[in-house]
DNA sequence: CCGCATCCTCATGGATACTG
DNA sequence: CAGTATCCATGAGGATGCGG
């Protein structure tokens, strides 16, 4: 019975970070505003939770009204998911995604990574690029397949390709981060070679980019 | 020199939680959001923050690139500010304080309170509201002055009352934030007796009420 | 197996005293 | 005033156990 230690403070983010502001609460928000999940898949894809802390968390969450337990028919199991109002938290966790493009590009070092959270990265940056036609691209990445969808209604970022675009490539993780923080060009991702196929749509999707203000500090080098 | 454990994800909410995730770090930003302060104030803000955390979360994010130390001429001491890039963290912060709105209505229990927060609160919300007219209120509050100023170049929430605005009334904090965060009209608020004066540019700020979706747990009572 | 609960160790947070 | 130094409480991390 972990006490969430609250800040006891009258003001709206003491108060949001009293319900998320635990380790790896956030992180679990992250995969479920991806996909619903079970509790193996999360403890799989947080790869360092603690099975306990990741249990309590989830309990935590639950109790808070942010996430709930739902009857997956498709796959007779329980999954964790998001509830309406968890749902909110896609707009300040996108808005950390985006800030921390220059955290990002400076590269993977040995850091964990999951094709999954490319979903959510894209989500955070393509959604706001306004879209000069409709355009459908698959990205193929550490083993994992991306369909990047762009319509009347909005863009979407899906995993797996269902149905498959016309346009596939490949690109390795770095480099699609890099793209989708706005900090390389679709030219010189090509040129580099992080990018293999056409990429003439891909060029479409990232047209305008955004380049971000990089950190001052010195404390940012990946070892 | 308490060393930040990191995720050791490549995902941008993961490196973002590495350099803003520790405890008191995003209250820090808070306060620095609202205005530059030295390190007594911060302190004094904080409130409950013991003072060898404050130094670690103060070198951590300068080390980061997130704050730095500025001289301020007018008081001619050292203040701590944000940098161009800790700036960028308005964006989230405010996103998590619209999403807090529910957790703010169930009232402010025993929790401390300051003033400061309300012009985050207010900027949060109000500055996303398209302008009928321009206005400018004062509103007194728990002893301190806040101004909401809206023109042609946009909506602006300062302390103090300089120059002092042509309507001014106060309200006690409850209000106010319940106000902001759209969770009650300026009609309930005035019949509920938490505002005195007179109202009616307040309604004109206040107009657009987007009522959040309440928070579905029971963990959320205040005690 | 999956979904947790328990146990133990140690890093981190919190309160207070102290110093340049 | 602006932090350091110290000491204790607490939560994180990892291994393992256990019931369904």
């Amino acid at each position: 019975m972990p006490a969430a230690r609250s800040y006891s403070q009258f003001c709206g983010l003491a108060r949001a970070l009293d319900v998320v502001g635990d380790r790896w609460s956030l992180l679990i928000v992250r995969e479920l505003l991806i996909s619903p999940a079970r509790y193996g898949e999360l403890y799989q894809f947080l790869a360092g939770a603690a099975t306990n802390l990741l249990a309590d968390r989830l309990r935590g969450l639950e109790n808070s009204g942010v996430i709930e337990r739902r009857l997956d028919v498709e796959r007779g199991c329980v999954v964790y998911a998001l509830t309406e109002w968890g749902e909110g938290l896609r707009e300040p966790v996108e808005a950390l995604v985006r800030w921390s493009a220059p955290l990002v590009a400076a590269g993977r070092g040995q850091d964990a990574f999951n094709a999954r959270w490319l979903v959510l990265a894209l989500q955070a940056i393509a959604g706001d690029r306004t879209s000069p036609r409709p355009v459908a691209i698959g990205i193929a990445v550490d083993g994992a397949e991306l369909t990047l969808r762009r319509d009347k209604t909005g863009t979407s970022v899906t995993l797996g390709f269902a149905p498959r675009p016309a346009t596939v490539l490949s690109a390795d993780p770095e480099t699609v981060f890099s793209l989708a923080a706005g900090v390389i060009s679709v030219r010189d991702a090509v040129t580099a070679g992080g990018v293999e196929g056409d990429p003439r749509e891909l060029a479409a999707v990232f047209a305008s980019t955004a380049t971000p203000p990089p950190p001052s500090g010195s404390g940012l080098a990946i070892p």
